[in-house]
DNA sequence: TTGAAAGCGTTACCAC
DNA sequence: GTGGTAACGCTTTCAA
């Protein structure tokens, strides 16, 4: 009685179910996986055994399964997440991909200095624990760390750098040129590129987009302009005499051959450009027009800013199914996948100024 | 030889290691456990193992040790990532903590059509695939969710609500009367709150960091003056015609009534500050001081804005020891977990104007 | 239609 | 010091 009713047992196994029915624990899987009817066991057996199971609130358990199986059933991102690059729609391109084929992503954060220690390898590479590996972004991988990772035996991808093979990027080249040609086809020959200043640990992209950029300028025979934004100010003192935005704003100030467009490297570059625009009285769109990359339409900034946008959740997505394939034909080596950026509308271009006079 | 030295055996288990070293299989386990010693094995026979285990590539199966001890070693993230709430900083706490007890997270997207079925559970909860829940900031839980989630066997905790149990989330009341109580030593006494239209799923901190605005400043005598930014505009027409700067600019336009400071809910009514004071021509913090809830201080904004932190990070680890305690001791429930929001000083705050003249 | 049994890789208890 | 052996929960093949 004290016993009896209140406490359930701690573990309702698919042995539980076949006691509780009289029934085998291989009917009781087979019911419980579909494959009644194929195993002609009787209709009113099958129902005996379902409605057992919700009584007894069965849950299979994953690790049995997966020892049986030899698959997990899971996918881990691995990336140093300080200073990450995670934007929640890549995550949700994962998750989603991934719940399609009844798989989860495991997060495994790898702390940086592991990655410098020649031939540490974080903890959930050193086991078994996911059928696959997805590594995010990680700007300068030691090539140790490259090597170790692959004499795993763990099909591995490479999300967010531009590698050859086996890597799914977003294609930031053709952005660049999607970003000049856009404002070129909307009139603007004085377009500015505004980048980071690019240093020695450069992401593939600040290279790309603006080649792309000036790839772009020169099929149409305009003209680059560029501007690098010196790196984000340290001590306070630097703080309060930051110089970037009144830098920015005198390749602004000139009334007659300011540019009338910017492209901007991504959203750091475009505030300093909404700041000196601000300062400055001008109209955007009427006076100046201006793009930026970014990886979704970002409703937080007020003016919803045009918009490069590098498709996150369709990287996502196509880094499940190269990592899927990869799976299914361990040792394969298949071509990296780039993903075209896409224009969103915002309300920061317009023509240029000349025209509408 | 075809097969011999470059086709790797598909699974290198402890039995394989057995049979390398022609020792049992439960001496294997032992040294790679670590409890050689204790076991007094000898010296020699350790070493060899640990050789043979590295020669060979050994990686223990997490699925079989799963099975074994009945703990997967993975805590799962449920949320609807849609439109989530997953700062950086919160997965990094999340995932430390973690590590620091050797587990991993896994996250699941749950769909919010999920959520609205009634009684239908998520893939990931229908089956023993996590040790433990993490349900994070789903405003408007339906309860039937909550209770089918609690039908489970596992423990569950909740991130960023405002729950009385089992929950862990960041003080924003406290954090709201911080941000006045700054304000007010740094001799403000005109100090506008300004925060979203609140519609009927809000989040807890619209009420909690409004609050605690309002009980500072009148702990502080001095009147409050409250501000609700209209919803994001969605068609391209609104888009145009967004009024939310202009109104707020209207506020501020008065030269001798204006509020000297603000307290902004998040970034989207920053920035809407932002934009209004740089049209404005005003000077920050010379003629208005800013604060803002978020959970780091962002340098993408140029101008690092004063900044009550979250502190997500901590939030993540509190999370964990919380879950943790709750794994450990099944069917407990804990007390709430609040943790401090933090004034991180960017260069947005001054003494009021009439101070300096 | 149903049941028996083997095996997945690990751990841990208990003999030797 | 060392080596059997059972058990964890599930899947799947083969027999009945």
């Amino acid at each position: 009685m004290t016993d009896g009713a209140n406490t359930r047992p701690a573990r309702v196994t698919a042995a539980t179910i076949a006691a509780h029915t009289g029934l085998s624990r291989a009917t009781v899987t087979h019911v419980l996986n579909g494959r009644g009817t194929e195993q002609r066991i009787r209709r009113d057996t099958q129902e005996r055994v379902i409605e057992t199971a919700r009584l007894l609130g069965y849950r299979p358990n994953a690790s049995a399964r997966a020892l049986h199986t030899g698959k997990t059933g899971n996918v881990a991102l691995i990336q140093s997440l300080m200073g990450a690059y995670l934007p929640e729609r890549l995550l949700l391109g994962l998750t989603e991909a991934l719940g399609e084929n009844n798989m989860y992503l495991t997060l495994a954060e790898v702390p940086d200095s592991v990655l410098d220690e020649q031939s540490y390898l974080p903890k959930i590479l050193r086991e078994h624990t996911a059928d696959g590996l997805i590594i995010n972004r990680i700007v300068g991988i030691p090539d140790t760390f490259v090597e170790a990772v692959n004499s795993l035996n763990t099909p591995v991808i490479f999300l967010n750098v531009n590698r050859p093979s086996d890597t799914v990027y977003p294609d930031d080249y053709n952005g660049g040129k999607l970003a000049a040609n856009y404002l070129v086809s909307l009139g603007h020959t004085r377009i500015l590129y505004v980048g980071p200043t690019i240093g020695t640990d450069y992401h593939y992209s600040q290279i790309d987009r603006q080649r792309g950029y000036r790839d772009a300028m020169k099929e149409a025979g305009l003209p680059t302009q560029e501007f690098s934004l010196p790196p984000n100010p340290e001590t306070e003192e630097q703080i309060r005499n930051d110089s970037r935005v009144p830098i920015l704003r005198s390749y602004l100030e000139p009334r007659l051959q300011r540019p009338t467009a910017i492209v901007a490297y991504e959203m750091a570059e475009s505030m300093a450009v909404l700041h000196a625009v601000n300062q400055l009285q001008l109209q955007m769109p009427q006076d100046i027009s201006l793009v930026m990359f970014h990886h979704q339409m970002d409703q937080r900034f007020c003016v919803p800013i045009t918009t490069l946008c590098n498709g996150m959740q369709q990287v996502g997505r196509e880094a499940v199914n190269l990592l899927l394939d990869k799976i299914s034909a361990p040792g394969t080596s298949f071509p990296s996948r780039v993903v075209p950026i896409e224009l969103l509308r915002g309300v920061t271009c317009g023509p240029p100024p000349s025209l509408c006079r």
